[in-house]
DNA sequence: GCATTCTGTATTTTT
DNA sequence: TACAGAATGC
């Protein structure tokens, strides 16, 4: 490693740096160059000769994955593609293509995202002939996932649904799928209950290290306290004022666990901050003491005061797009800040829409993460469903997703008889198919049976040139071609061949996004089942090449962990958002999280930080009067500077200057 | 089997 | 508001 790297770092730093070995906690503050710390603590070990391949380093986004790989690679000059530096979940799945056969399961196994755990719980509730109001699959996926982690139980309320739970827990294992939470408790249970398998991937992995410790759900804590108990060697990185995942069973208990499991574990703090100024700072801190549940920490910065904390008030949602809008605009012009640098950070992603349209209309350049994700997009869907068939035929529910789409004649009825078919043999659908289509007691007509033998012959054709993973992307474009997957969406959506076409051109860039996993050289050995991994685990689309380009940042609060922007923006700051109306209802303890999490939208900015507070705002259909978040009062007043009236740039001026732009480009 | 109309209801946050 | 799912009719 360039020992310049090491002058960059402060005495906590690099003494964390230097703990390669035995147990290290460190609690970071936010922005207190946490990731430099870790990223130069995986390159200090490879420098000491640890391998690559013994480390195992887990995160728990798939950015915050990336941009570690990517700064290791920038810090040792070489690419670690030895090294594992994956989130929880993608772990979880690699293990289990490894081991999942310890279960009774076939490695072919699909993974379920959260719509078709929906589907699933449907089916199951079909199976057990519930009528269909019955159940609301939504609500009791989300029942499900608590119960199976542990955060919830069985109680008076809930009870009914057991039988279900079981049935779906069934029909999952019969599908040889697996849904989200079975990726971290599967492999817990693999390794706690099989000694021999543990002691393999004790061996394979040495050095343990997770990020954002303090969204470890109890469950990810276990498994790898599994794995690290016998080598001793883990550190763990966390702030538990950061933490804001609690509603999917993140628990910074794990924080005083860790210290109980590992008896001998050190403890660094890092409290300098490094990001924002010293208003900002102030203002976060002074935010935060008032949560009582957390480890006392004294977050300081040398900076300067930098500028007051700007707060506005508009009228409602639209004029906040606006008023946010002619800022960004203004800056960009009297200050040639670039688009890049400036975040927009909601609660909710239903507020982006007002927030969307006017950066549209002021032809801002924006990239928005969040909201409905490139992959949960029904044409996207489809062409998922098909690789996942492909990869596993018993998975019902995906086959149920595709086996009519586009028409092909298998409707309902059909279906219906298929179903019948496949209970008494025991099959699944797609073999039930396959069996129907030349069965002698076969039920269907000549006409029919034809539509069944095409279907089938056109999936087995094509899977068998997917599964030698070769040329995929090919492949796919025929089977969007075969299947008349164009005409389909232009009879979907009559009159509106715009909507139409730009289905077409999503699943266009989904094939181009297969073709290049196939040329990725970072990828040892492309696969279906490896493009499906990645694609049901990476759920917000983040191509890289979006990164490079000068956009604003319009995301959730949630998903900017980790992240910074030299001018943060955060629109809505109103009681019912943040705090959120919802997260209260259930509990009223949640304001501590609610708090935590405008702390975490706070210490995004480094330099400017923009809050908005209109007046009203729409809930459902009608519009409402707000008040501002409470938590506003709990900043010290002198940092913050109250804005009536809206200063824009003259128009003139913003004219001329993207004149000047646009000319530039012609 | 398929298209149309109608109804309800809502998801706050993400792997 | 907007979307998904059900009911209805052809």
């Amino acid at each position: 490693m360039n020992p310049n790297n090491n002058l960059r770092l402060n005495k906590q730093q690099m003494e964390a740096v230097a703990v390669t070995d035995g147990a290290l906690l460190i609690i970071a503050g936010a922005g207190s160059g946490k990731t430099r710390t870790i990223t130069c603590r995986i390159a200090a070990m490879l420098e000491e000769g640890i391998l690559p391949s013994e480390i195992l380093a887990l995160t728990f986004t798939n950015k915050a994955a990336r941009e570690m790989a990517h700064r290791v690679r920038g810090l040792t000059g070489k690419a670690a593609q030895e090294l594992t530096l994956s989130t929880f979940h993608s772990f979880g799945a690699k293990l289990l293509r490894e081991s999942i056969h310890h279960l009774g399961y076939k490695t072919n196994f699909s993974i379920y995202d959260t719509a078709d755990a929906v589907s699933a719980i449907k089916e199951a509730a079909r199976d057990l002939k519930y009528s269909r109001d019955a159940v609301d699959g939504y609500k009791l996926s989300q029942l499900f996932s608590g119960i199976k982690t542990g955060r919830l139980t069985w109680d008076r309320q809930n009870d009914q649904f057991r039988e279900l739970y079981t049935e779906y827990q069934d029909y999952l294992k019969s599908r040889n799928a697996v849904d989200f939470d079975d990726l971290i408790i599967l492999p817990k249970m693999i390794l706690s209950s099989k000694p021999d398998v543990l002691k393999i991937y004790q061996k394979r992995y040495r050095y343990f290290m997770v990020d954002e410790f303090q969204d470890t759900s109890s469950n990810q804590y276990e498994l790898i306290r599994l794995l690290a108990k016998k080598s001793g060697n883990i550190c763990v990185v966390g702030d538990d004022d950061q933490s804001i995942y609690s509603w999917r069973g993140a628990d910074f208990g794990n924080i005083l666990r860790f210290e109980k499991d590992f008896p001998n574990s050190r403890e660094i703090k890092l409290e300098q901050n490094y990001r924002s100024t010293r208003t900002i700072l102030n203002a976060a801190n002074s935010l935060i003491i008032n949560n009582q549940n957390r480890k006392e920490k004294n977050l300081w910065t040398g900076s300067d005061a930098g500028s007051f904390i700007e707060l506005h008030y508009p009228e409602d949602e639209d004029e906040e797009g606006i008023l946010i809008a002619e800022m960004i605009k203004s800056l960009k012009i009297r200050e040639k800040i670039r688009y890049s640098q400036v975040g927009v950070l909601v609660r909710a992603n239903t507020q982006t829409r007002p927030l969307e349209a006017a950066f549209l209309a002021e032809n801002i350049p924006v990239k928005v993460s969040g909201g409905t994700s490139f992959y949960q997009r029904k044409e996207v869907k489809d062409l998922t469903a098909y690789l996942k068939v492909f990869a596993n035929p018993d998975d019902d529910v995906n086959f149920l997703r595709i086996c009519n789409v586009p028409r092909r004649g298998i409707g309902r009825q059909t279906l219906l008889q298929i179903r019948a078919y496949g209970e008494e043999k025991n099959y699944s659908l797609y073999s039930s198919l396959a069996a129907l289509c030349h069965a002698a007691d076969s039920p269907f007509p000549e006409r029919q049976k034809n539509d069944l033998i095409e279907f089938h012959s056109l999936m087995e054709e094509l899977g068998g040139k997917m599964k030698s993973g070769k040329k995929m992307a090919k492949t796919v474009r025929e089977l969007v071609d075969k299947t008349g997957y164009w005409p389909y969406l232009i009879t979907e959506h009559p009159g509106n061949d715009r909507i139409a076409r730009f289905k077409y051109s999503n699943i266009m860039s989904f094939i181009d996004q297969l073709e290049s996993y196939e040329k990725d050289p970072d990828v040892m050995d492309p696969s279906l089942q490896g493009f499906l991994n990645r694609i049901t685990l990476i759920t917000r689309d983040d191509d890289a090449d979006a990164d490079s380009q000068d956009k604003i940042n319009l995301m959730t609060i949630h998903s900017a962990k980790g992240l910074e922007f030299d001018i943060v923006f955060l629109p809505g700051v109103v009681e019912g958002i943040i705090p959120h109306a919802r997260s209260l209802e259930e509990d009223s303890r949640n304001i501590e999280e609610e708090r935590r999490l405008f702390y975490v939208a706070i210490t995004r900015a480094r330099k400017r930080l923009h809050i908005c507070v209109p007046s009203r705002r729409r809930y459902l259909r009608d519009i409402m009067d707000c008040a501002p978040s409470p938590f506003l009062t709990e900043l010290p007043e002198e940092v913050l500077q109250h804005n009536e009236g809206a200063e824009v740039v003259e128009k003139e001026e913003a004219d001329h200057f993207f004149d000047a732009i646009k000319a530039r480009f012609k």
